[in-house]
RNA sequence: GGGCGGGUACUCAAGCGGCCAACGAGGACAGACUGUAAAUCUGUUGACUUCUAGUCUACGAAGGUUCGAAUCCUUCCCCGCCCA
């Protein structure tokens, strides 16, 4: 379980495709997984996501522990069984919550304390306080039942000085290996024909600093465990920041470890990241700006309400005549976003997912027949985003 | 016929002598959003120009008072309610 293969390598590029099998099915790679923090990716149902080509999707345990419990989730026979999704799930850990919640550098009343041996998080529901430690963030990923799960870090901002974000990277260090060392317990006592095994995907920490980030690579790669993860990018540095600090961590790989970049992104973040041999990506984006009135199609983002869509008889996306969404026309649903129907606000976000996947399709196509800088290129030769 | 209330920008609606090209809400137009405290937030919304400022046209219509009027007075035109 967990195996990683390599199916191609593109020659002039680090772009890699590759298959990931979970317990779940198998995940091929470059990969986009959609955000669906509550158990649900906002707006769609899981028929949907199978028609946008999602082949895995994600949640989160911060938001699913405070509410409705991961005990219940448990009850209810895990994760995929609840939410009816029998693909692949990834759990993240909360530790993102640790960096938007406002801990680190900002200033005035944070609903989030740090402390070595694990958080205290203020809910953003009620006030309540939690206190999550690496630990109790395992015990309650393998609750959830996902088959990729997170490990607990601490995403600092990207303008942190540098004292500060080696002691993000360091506690994210050993966060980590205290998610292994308990993980390893839990998948022991685990009665593996109830409930599949997991596997745990630390994080890379280190902010905007080089040393650090190859520090950081260097030790997370060193820990077993089926794959990795790139966290603390795309929070803001700028998208040339963020391409160095991928290069400078790419030689430290383990070659036959899925690499995760977190929260990542937009259509060109996902290319460059690609390029530079990121093999998975989540980002709630897409979904968002959908839910904001953008879609994305080869000319690049759009907004759906501006007024020279008012009588546009094209379907969202016309160069892909399988988009699920293709029957609509964009007159209709302008319409449909500025009366506030949800379905105006569901076809978009199905059209950005699918844009999304069928960009990593391609991408994947491309790597097979080697000319992925062609195809990356040739993209962006079209592709206008203010992003 | 008499009494009362009212007519303000695309709409609703505040203002009741100068700080008013006119609060606020909606609408319209545009922008932002990257491991989801987000179906959210921001900007613009009389015209023109030498555009961190100025000029012109505007609060039902026409006159008037005043240094100055959307705001006060007169007449007229509409709308609503009440009484004959």
């Amino acid at each position: 379980m967990f195996e990683f293969k390599i199916i191609a390598k593109d020659p002039q590029t680090k772009a890699r495709r590759g298959l990931f099998s979970t317990p779940h099915g198998k995940i091929e790679t470059p990969i986009f997984m959609p955000v669906g923090t509550l158990g649900s990716v906002k707006g769609l149902s899981p028929d949907e996501l199978l028609q946008a080509q999602a082949q895995i999707i994600l949640a989160n345990t911060y938001h699913l522990y405070l509410r409705p419990g991961h005990q219940l989730i448990r009850q209810m026979g895990g994760l995929h069984k609840w939410i009816n999704w029998d693909k692949p799930i990834l759990t993240d850990s909360g530790g993102f919550q640790v960096f938007s919640l406002g801990a680190g550098t900002k200033k005035g009343k944070s609903k989030v304390k740090l402390t070595s041996d694990g958080v205290e998080f203020k809910s953003h529901l009620d006030g309540s306080k939690h206190y999550l430690t690496p630990e109790k963030v395992m015990e309650i990923e393998h609750d959830l039942g996902a088959d990729i799960i997170m490990a607990l870090d601490e995403c600092a901002p990207h303008d942190s000085d540098k004292k500060y974000a080696e002691k993000a990277m360091l506690r994210t260090h050993d966060w980590a290996q205290k998610c292994l060392t308990r993980h390893l317990q839990l998948e022991k006592e685990k009665n593996h024909r109830k409930d599949p095994p997991q596997a745990l995907f630390p994080i890379i920490q280190g902010t905007v600093f080089e040393d650090l980030r190859i520090e950081s690579t260097q030790y997370i790669a060193s820990l077993n465990t089926p794959g990795l993860a790139i966290g603390g990018l795309s929070v803001g540095e700028g998208r040339e920041v963020m391409c160095r600090m991928l290069e400078v961590m790419q030689p430290h790989y383990p070659e036959q470890k899925p690499r995760y970049l977190m929260g990542v992104g937009t259509p060109l973040d996902l290319l460059e990241g690609i390029e530079r041999g990121i093999d998975m990506f989540d980002c709630v984006h897409a979904t968002r700006i959908a839910r904001h009135g953008c879609f994305y199609n080869n000319e690049g983002r759009h907004h759906i309400a501006n007024e020279k869509f008012f009588s546009d008889t094209l379907p969202l996306d016309p160069d892909h005549p399988d988009n699920p969404t293709g029957k609509f026309n964009r007159s209709y649903i302008r319409h449909l976003v500025k009366e506030n129907e949800m379905l105006g606000i569901r076809l978009l976000s199905l059209n950005n997912l699918y844009f999304l996947l069928k960009l990593m399709e391609n991408a994947r196509g491309a790597i097979s027949k080697g000319y992925y800088r062609d195809f990356k290129n040739n993209f962006l030769s079209h592709f206008r985003d203010t992003v």
